[in-house]
Order: structure tokens, then sequence, then C-alpha cells
DNA sequence: TCGCCGATGCGCT
DNA sequence: GCGCATCGGCGAA
């Protein structure tokens, strides 16, 4: 199978990002339809990328070449996916944000008791892995050349109108449009603006003297 | 449907 | 020690 956006360089990122819209993602029995992605730039000039601040533990993957997984926890207790593009030494990525169960039904609802709606079963980033069975693990793993716990494969149908806006969850860059989904496709969650978890009330606790 | 909130581990300053 | 590329449950509207 050929990967087009594969070749695309890394300050291409926002053009991969729409064209992985439709691929389809399998791991542990369970197939996803791309539906809404996320670009990050690894030119240096993106702050919302875990990469901007240069190559660390974690993010070292993303300096590596197009086709790894780069798999972060979050909260604690979600993991979420990007696939890393663009040549190798400059970190863009695509965050995974959402996708349609279109096969192993079964094992996805199986996975995701939580949810009402079977399009609910992968509208999140962190749903898809957990759809999808992968975690820590699959870090670093290629989703092209077999080797991995996970597969992409091209479009088994025409992905139609592609919207855009801005990122979700996203402290900085508010301003840049690399949200990437489907038009219409139910699985693709309403756009929510960040809001900066509030703060709680500075600890009243009187100062005891001791 | 929306908004708030707690859960919970760890990377990075 | 702070804050996070989140999720699900809850109560209010």
């Amino acid at each position: 199978m050929t990967y087009p956006w594969l070749e695309l360089p890394a300050d291409k990122v926002d053009e991969a990002a729409r064209q992985l819209l439709g691929w389809r993602l399998t791991a542990g029995g369970v197939t996803v339809r791309l539906t809404e992605v996320e670009a990050y730039s690894g030119l240096g000039r993106d702050p919302a990328s875990h990469a901007h601040r240069g190559m660390t533990g974690r993010n070292e993957v993303m300096f590596g070449p197009a086709g790894a997984l780069y798999v972060y926890q979050i909260y604690g207790m979600h993991f979420c996916a990007n696939v890393v593009c663009g040549e190798p030494g400059v970190a863009s990525a695509v965050l995974l944000r959402a996708g349609e169960v279109v096969g192993g039904l079964e094992a996805a609802r199986a996975r995701r008791p939580a949810a009402k709606r079977d399009r609910d079963l992968g509208a999140g980033p962190a749903k898809l892995m957990q759809v999808l069975a992968l975690d820590r693990r699959a870090n670093g793993t290629s989703v092209v050349d077999g080797t991995g716990p996970a597969t992409l494969h091209e479009p088994d149908r025409p992905v139609g109108a592609i919207e855009a806006g801005p990122r979700v969850g996203v402290t900085a860059a508010h301003d840049v449009p690399w949200r990437f989904w489907i038009a219409g496709d139910p699985t693709v969650s309403a756009y929510r603006r960040h809001v900066p978890r509030k703060k709680p009330e500075l600890p009243v606790r009187e100062r005891t003297g001791r």
C-alpha cells in the first residue's frame, strides 16, 4: 500500500492531517475510520506542540521517521495517539481525535461500556485508544509496515467535504485552524473552546503560626 | 444539551 | 509542585 501523506514534508503537516481523514486504523480486532484529526507543527513555532521546547524523553518519537505512533498519557489515566509526519529531525505529527467504528463492533462495545450510542465509541482521542485496546506500549511502533499493533489502510469510500477549525483543548495558538474533520460526520464532537481549569480557591486554611 | 467537577500519573520547570 | 492535546457522571436549564 502507498501512503501519500507519508511523503509530505514536515511543513505540510496540515495537508497530511487532511489526507489522513477517512483512513482506517486497525488494532486489537477493531477498525476505526478516522473522522477528526489535528495537526501539530514540528518547526518550533507551534507552542501547542509537545515538541515545542525540543526533544525530551516523552516526545522523542516525534523526531523520528514518519509513520510511527507517538502515544502519550494525559490526566494520569488516558492515552492519545499521533501519527508522526515529515522528515526525521522535525517533530510534526497528527493527533487522532475521533473515528467511526467500522469493524469489530462487538469488541468495541465491550471495551467502552460507557458509550450509549455506537457513534460515541470512538468520539474522542482517548476513546479511540480504548476501542483499539492501545496504550503506551504502542508508542514508537509503525502503522505503515505491519510490525506494530496498529495498521493504517486507505479509505474504502470517498471522504467528501472536509471542514477546519481551531484545535480542541489547546491553550496556545488558538487562532490556527488545524483541526480537520469530515463534514457532517456524527462521530465528530462539537467544538468546545478550551476552558482553563478553575484554580481552586486559595486554601482558606488559617496560618497556624506553627 | 451544557457546564462543572473529580479521578489520577507523570513530564517538565 | 503544577498543569495537562480527557472522560464520564451529575445537576441545572
